[in-house]
DNA sequence: ATATACATGTAACAAGTTACATGATTTA
DNA sequence: TAAATCATGTAACTTGTTACATGTATAT
C-alpha cells in the first residue's frame, strides 16, 4: 500500500506521464494546494511505486545531460487511487505553528505581537493573490465540467482561496481587538 | 533552541505547573487547536527541556502507583519563549489529505465521491459543535481582557471555528455542484 | 566568468506515530 | 473480574527536511 505522498505522485500521473524531475517541480506548488514534497522524497517513493507495479517507467533521452526517466501510472495504480480516493480521509490535526504562537502571544511584548500578526497577514495575503491569479487563469478556460480533472484543480482552488481569506479575516480581527 | 513541541509544551507550562502525564492529557485537545503530541514524544522533550534549563521539575508524589514529576516553567524558559512568539512563523505548506483526495476525485466512482465529502462534511461539523461548546464556556466567563492567556485561547479557538465553517461550506458546495 | 536549469540519486538528521513495558488503584 | 485511569518511559518504524554528490548546457 503505498504512502500518501504515493498517492499524490500517482494522482499527478494520472493526469500526465511525467519525470521524476517534473514531478518534483510540479510539487513546489503543493499537490491540490496542500501537499508538497521535494526530490530527495520523490525519487525513492517513484522507486517503490515501480517495485509494486503501479508505475512503469521508460529511459527517455532529455536536454539536459542525463537520460530522464519518463513515469506513467499503470492500470493497477490507477485502481489504487481510485479505490483510495473514495476511502473515508483520516481526521486530520492541522498542525500550525502560527496558531501555536498566537496561543502563548499574551508572554510577548506588544509591538512584537502585532508585528508578528501583521507580517502573517502579509504572507496570507500574498499567497491569495497568487491564488487568485491561478483561479482566473482557470476560469478563462471556459465552462467546468465536474467530471473533468480541471474541475477538481478548481474545487482544491476554491479550498485554498477560502483558507487564505478566512486567516486574513482573522488577523484583522486579532489587530483590531489588540489595540 | 527548542523544537516546536517544545515551544508547545513551554506555552502550556506558562499558564500552569503541570506533569507530563497532564501535559499529555491536556495536548489530546491540540494546544491552541492546532498542535498536538502523545506522550512518547512528550517525555523525552521534557528532558531535553530540562537539561537546557527552561523547565524544571520536582518529584510529588501522586494519586496513581507511580511517583509524578511536575514541572515548572523557569525564567529562562519563560524569555525564550516570549521571544519565539514574536518571531515570524514559518511559512506553511498545510498539509491535507482531503484535499490531496479531492485532487484525485474525477478518478473515482460518482456515488463514492459524494459519500466521501459527505462523510468529510459529518466530520467537520462534528469539530464545530465541539468548539463552538467550547467558545460558549469562554464566552460565559466574561468580558475577554487581550492581555491574558484566556483572550488567546478565544483567540486560536475562533480560528477554529473559522476553519471548520469553511470546510462546511466548502463541503456542501462540492456536493451541491457535483449534483 | 557566473548563475541557473537540467536530472537523479544517497546520507544524515529531525519529527512524529505505534507498539512495547510495567504495575497499582479505582470504577463498573 | 474486567476495564479504565493513573504514570512514565523506551524501541521500532515512518515520514519529512537538509545537505551531499555529480556534471552538462544555456543564458546573462
Amino acid at each position: 500500500m503505498p504512502s500518501t505522498l504515493g498517492y499524490a505522485l500517482l494522482g499527478l500521473l494520472a493526469r500526465r506521464p511525467q519525470t521524476g524531475y517534473e514531478l518534483a517541480q510540479s510539487m513546489r506548488i503543493p499537490v491540490g494546494y496542500f501537499w508538497s514534497a521535494s526530490h530527495s522524497q520523490i525519487y525513492p517513493e517513484l522507486s517503490r511505486l515501480e517495485a509494486d507495479s503501479l508505475v512503469r517507467s521508460r529511459v527517455v533521452p532529455g536536454p539536459g545531460p542525463r537520460d530522464t526517466k519518463l513515469y506513467t501510472i499503470s492500470a493497477a495504480g490507477r485502481r489504487a487511487l481510485a479505490a483510495w480516493v473514495v476511502m473515508p480521509a483520516a481526521l486530520e490535526q492541522s498542525r500550525s505553528e502560527e496558531l501555536l504562537k498566537t496561543y502563548s502571544l499574551w508572554l510577548g511584548d506588544p509591538v512584537g505581537a502585532r508585528e508578528m500578526i501583521s507580517g502573517l497577514r502579509d504572507r496570507h495575503h500574498e499567497m491569495l493573490s497568487r491564488y487568485e491569479r491561478i483561479a482566473a487563469e482557470i476560469e478563462r478556460g471556459g465552462p467546468l465540467d465536474p467530471a473533468t480533472p480541471r474541475f477538481f484543480d478548481y474545487a482544491t482552488l476554491r479550498r485554498g482561496l477560502s483558507f487564505e481569506r478566512h486567516a486574513i479575516a482573522w488577523c484583522d480581527w486579532l489587530l483590531d481587538t489588540l489595540s
